[in-house]
DNA sequence: CGTTGCAGTACCTTTTTTCATACTATACCA
DNA sequence: TGGTATAGTATGAAAAAAGGTACTGCAACG
């Protein structure tokens, strides 16, 4: 961890947010209903079995994620947002909706370049 | 670009954010007062040049920072934050604010383990 | 009796990101 | 005349992240 105080606190959160899956993982988690670990890979569809189960260890390490294993067979795993991971709710949706400003605003340039072009 | 909606989103804004100095960079530059190169490299103490001017790059080709070269010797070129820089004000804030408070959650659990220790 | 679903692990390769060091030209300062 | 500051580039190495494939054991389904 660095000891600048400033960059010690963005790499705190981004730590827990990064990660190519994570906000995903978290957004899917968010949503309130636990999900087991095949109905997150189906949500992911290109996730490999490998990153989700890294993924959501990291996670849960964080006690971001809580991992419930039903001593059943065949197996079942139950996966759902804790209330500290819930405090991380704010920064997803600005995330997020800065995000779909975002890829907006490229399509939009990338239209008046197509225009432009026809021109 | 991912096809799935919701995972565009938030691949476009960590896109932006991301990479170990970018936040810090424009949080920097979101205070309002034009940079220059070394000054940000002072504020930045531990990245090298070569972070430094690739990060720049990348903000200034998405238009988040604005870079001006003075046309003198000893070079001088300043690094600004532009109008749609600012629209990420509010997700860096909020993952400052996650960021110091999970920052001092980590601390209080190490205290916490500390104290059990001498027990 | 073969297939599918469950929740992974093991092992290895590739890609991406970051780091370290040396180098440029010019001007100002002592 | 040597050192410092300016804003970088070039090159190669190292570290970190992600991906790919194969494999497990057991049960239910057809």
């Amino acid at each position: 961890m660095p000891n600048n105080p400033v960059q010690c606190q963005f790499v705190a959160a981004l730590d827990s947010i990064v990660g190519k899956w994570k906000p995903l993982i978290l957004y899917h988690l968010l949503q309130g209903k636990p999900l087991r670990f095949n109905e997150l890979r189906r949500l992911l569809p290109d996730i490999t079995q490998r990153m989700l189960t890294l993924h959501l260890r990291e996670l849960e390490e964080e006690e971001l994620v809580r991992r419930v294993i039903y001593p059943q067979v065949p197996p079942k795993v139950e996966y759902s947002i804790t209330e500290y991971g819930m405090s991380l709710s704010p920064v997803l949706e600005t995330l997020h909706r800065w995000g779909a400003a975002h890829v907006e605003r490229k399509r939009l340039i990338q239209e008046q370049k197509e225009q432009a072009d026809t021109d």
